[in-house]
DNA sequence: ACAATCCGTAAGCTATCGCTTACCGTAAGC
DNA sequence: GCTTACGGTAAGCGATAGCTTACGGATTGT
């Protein structure tokens, strides 16, 4: 419990396939907005774009020197996702687990 | 690796708060799609295109009864895209713990 | 055979998303 | 002080998402 405020905007960020390619781009170490759009088919601004919506969601984080903006992955809500999805997975494991057993307890009642 | 090909359809199926709380209400086990629509604020072929969307995600999956289809969270799916974030939580620390390593020589070789 | 239940699909509309171009503010270098 | 690099923002546009109403197909029960 307690997944209910933030997750919501970092679900919706991550539906996007340019935000997911600078997230990949991410993973092995920050960037600046022009060397994620150097590697990226749209332009410059797009990106730029893309980060306020990722740092809205609290995906990314800023480190500003000089005129340069490193982004990087904020790693606990990359934690925070994967804890949800656990506990989704979990549940849906327990309640796949008490359908089959209902099933059971149904052939041997009517056996 | 290998998570490439079904994740993407799966990121943007939750993106959208219906189908979040179509998942929501079946984390506890299968419901039909009339049981799913009157507790939500959406007509019913609303729910049904939604759980269209989330079928072809592979989020959920179908068991017709007569007439009734009992729709049920897929675990598989879910463990995916878990297993998708933690490696990507993985590599976001050990960009960081790098980043911080190498701050840590800038300064010892600045002192 | 007929009525009723359950649900998927088609058509249409509105709102939002993501992109582009153009512009402006800020910090470093000569 | 002026120029150049870097990047955030505004305006506008085309495409798409998600909803509604209306309809049709399939199964159950009388």
């Amino acid at each position: 419990m307690a997944y209910a405020s933030p997750l919501p905007p970092a679900f919706a960020a991550l539906a996007d396939p340019t935000r997911r390619a600078v997230l990949e781009r991410l993973r092995k170490g920050s960037k600046t907005v022009g060397e994620l759009a150097a590697g990226l088919p749209v332009s410059r601004p797009a990106v730029s774009q893309q980060l306020k919506v990722l740092r809205a969601a609290a995906l990314v984080t800023v480190r500003q020197v000089g005129t340069r903006h490193y982004f990087s992955i904020n790693p606990a809500t990359v934690l925070d996702l994967r804890a949800y999805l656990d506990e989704m997975w979990h549940d849906a494991m327990g309640a796949y687990a008490k359908h089959v057993a209902d099933a059971e307890c149904q052939r041997g009642r009517t056996r």
